[in-house]
DNA sequence: ATGATTGTATTATATAGATAATACACTTAT
DNA sequence: ATAAGTGTATTATCTATATAATACAATCAT
C-alpha cells in the first residue's frame, strides 16, 4: 500500500492518522509489533524523525506503547480500539453531512446523492 | 458565521475553501460584490496578505475576477458554479467512503451507519 | 563479548506559512 | 482638487515542518 503524502498537510499528521487506520481496522492487530521508526521511515520514504513524531502522537492517544529497546507494540486494549474506530467513523459522518450542508444541499438531496454513487466504487 | 480556523492546515486554504463554498452555494450571488480585501481580513482576524492570498487561489478557479480599483466581483458563468458544486460534492462522496472503507467499514455498514445518523444533525 | 537493532535526543539547515508595516497606481465620492 | 478606498507588491521577521547527520543507552541474537 503506497503512502499517499501530500504537502498541504503536516506530512507527520497523515502518516499518523493513515497508521491509525491500520490499527482500529486490524491491519496491525492487538499487541502485535510494529515495524521500527527507521523501517517505516524508509517505507514512507521520510525522515526518520518525521515518523517519530508521528508515533508519538499514537502513544499520546494510547493506541501503541514502546519498550524502548525491543520496539512498538499495538495496545491490547481492544474496547480502546473499537471506541476509536468508531469515533473516526462518527467524525467522518459528521464532516460530511457538514460539507455538504456548507454546499447548500439538503438532508434528503444528500441521502439521494449517496443512493446514485451505490455501484460506484473505487 | 465564524470562520473557524484551524492551525493543523494552512489558514489561506481553509479560508479559501470558505469562500468557495459561500460562492457554489448561493452566500455570494453571481456578479455581486464581495467585501474588500481588508474587510474580509479584518473580520477573518487574518493578515491582509493571508487573505489576498485566499482569493488569487479563488481567482486561479475562475470563481471571482478583480477589477483592480473598484474591488472583487462573483463570476457571472453560472455553469462554472453550479459546476464546481457538484464537483466539490462528488469529491465530499468520495472522500467519505473512501475514510469509511479504510476503517474497514463495508458499504452495507456505511449505508445503515447513515440512516443512523437520520435525525442527528448539528 | 560482540555487533546489530531498538527508541530517543540533539543540533543544524532549509522551506513554507503567517504576520507586520509600508508603498504605489488607480478609481470613486466629496 | 482632495481624501478615502480599491487591488497589488515588497521587505522583514517569526514559527512550524521537514530533512540531515549524529549520538547514546539498552536489548537481542550470535
Amino acid at each position: 500500500m503506497p503512502w499517499n503524502l501530500n504537502n498541504d498537510r503536516p506530512i507527520y499528521l497523515q502518516i499518523m492518522e493513515r497508521i491509525q487506520k491500520d490499527i482500529v481496522s486490524g491491519v496491525y492487530p492487538p499487541g502485535s509489533r510494529i515495524p521500527s521508526v527507521r523501517e517505516l521511515a524508509l517505507e514512507a520514504a521520510v525522515n526518520p524523525n518525521t515518523m517519530q513524531k508521528a508515533l508519538s502522537e499514537l502513544e499520546r492517544c494510547g493506541l501503541v506503547y514502546s519498550l524502548r529497546t525491543s520496539g512498538r507494540f499495538i495496545t491490547e486494549d481492544e474496547s480502546l480500539l473499537k471506541q476509536t474506530r468508531m469515533q473516526l467513523a462518527s467524525g467522518h459522518i459528521r464532516d460530511f453531512f457538514h460539507h455538504m450542508e456548507q454546499l447548500g444541499f439538503t438532508h434528503e438531496e444528500i441521502l439521494e446523492f449517496i443512493k446514485e454513487t451505490e455501484g460506484g466504487g473505487k
